[in-house]
DNA sequence: TTATTCGACCGCCAGT
DNA sequence: AGACTGGCGGTCGAAT
């Protein structure tokens, strides 16, 4: 659905996604329409002809809300009433960024885990006391209610439909078509979750960057602690305080997603690619990779080059 | 797959 | 008093 001071790329987003999907027999999974209350919708500096009416929503499977750009502004009467109409009749509604607030003015977060963009957080929950918002997850899936945070994580909110909807090999497919950053793509490995370094993070946020960089290194807890100056046990305190995993446990998914993308745009073999992510044998890197995927490691590559 | 070994983790406590 | 750090040791999970 478009409204005035649509966010476009929240809009563009989704229907770049969904149209690109296609089931198991290679027809369009999804039929798409744009719809708005008025033909003509206004989006900063371009005007966007919409050939549908907010009627499509008595029809629609799955409403996707993108952004506004200014979420200070309450939506139309004739907007949240259409989207009540759509939730009440068991249709899916998703957010994208600020559509949060469309959402939560129609009352349908209530009560409701949600998210939106980082630095809209503050001002929704204090706007809408009932919601549970949580600024620290690139989407929240609530069954019937999905929020999303902000434009990129769009793909991401996308892709978890798209994986629930027809599978992870076709998401991943539409994955690789849109050449979004695939390590994305996979699982729940969810675990940079900010989208930009907040205040708390600070000293962690640092240390995951250095991290993500020594994959490859032997990373003893003791040498972490050495690189974070502190000690072994304020490291593994502080560590799983603000990551919310322990150091061994993040390193494991580290090296899992990098495999998962060296695994789709490299021919090392798995031998050679699980030294180059860090861990000292294949046979480890089978184990947690299955544990964090779900697949083996050729069979992931298998789902990314057979098309 | 299983047994052995080794390091990470965490509760507890003392010190700052 | 309260917040925080860091060492000790037992337990548990990961690596071989």
């Amino acid at each position: 659905v478009a409204f005035d001071d649509v966010v476009l790329g929240d809009l563009a987003t989704p229907l770049e996604m969904f149209a690109h999907a296609r089931d198991a027999s290679g027809a369009p999974a999804y039929e798409i329409r744009v719809c708005s209350r008025r033909p003509l919708v206004r989006a900063g500096p371009l005007g966007l002809h919409v050939s549908h009416r907010l009627t499509a929503l008595r029809w629609a499977q799955t409403v996707v809300v993108p952004g506004v750009s200014r979420p200070e502004h309450v939506p139309e009467r004739a907007l949240l009433s259409a989207l009540q109409e759509a939730a009440s009749r068991g249709a899916r509604v998703a957010s994208i960024c600020s559509g949060a607030f469309v959402l939560a003015a129609a009352g349908l977060l209530d009560g409701l885990r949600a998210t939106t963009h980082w630095r809209a957080c503050a001002e929704l929950a204090r706007r809408h006391p009932r919601i549970q918002v949580d600024p620290d997850v690139l989407y929240v899936d609530n069954g019937q209610l999905l929020t999303s945070a902000g434009a990129a994580a769009a793909f991401d909110l996308c892709l978890h439909i798209l994986r629930g909807d027809l599978g992870a090999e076709l998401a991943a497919a539409v994955a690789r078509d849109a050449v979004m950053p695939l390590e994305r793509a996979g699982g729940q490995a969810q675990f940079i979750v900010h989208e930009a370094p907040t205040v708390e993070s600070g000293s962690m946020a640092r240390l995951l960057v250095w991290l993500e960089q020594n994959l490859k290194r032997e990373l003893s807890l003791d040498k972490i602690a050495k690189q974070a100056h502190t000690s072994t046990r304020t490291l593994s305190r502080k560590f799983k305080l603000q990551v919310g995993m322990t150091p061994a446990q993040w390193i494991i998914k580290a090296r899992v997603v990098k495999a998962q993308r060296l695994l789709e745009t490299t021919d090392l073999s798995i031998e050679r690619l699980a030294t180059e992510v860090g861990f000292r044998s294949a046979t480890v890197l089978r184990a947690h990779f299955a544990q964090v995927v779900g697949t083996s490691p050729q069979a992931h590559r298998r789902s990314f080059r057979s098309e």
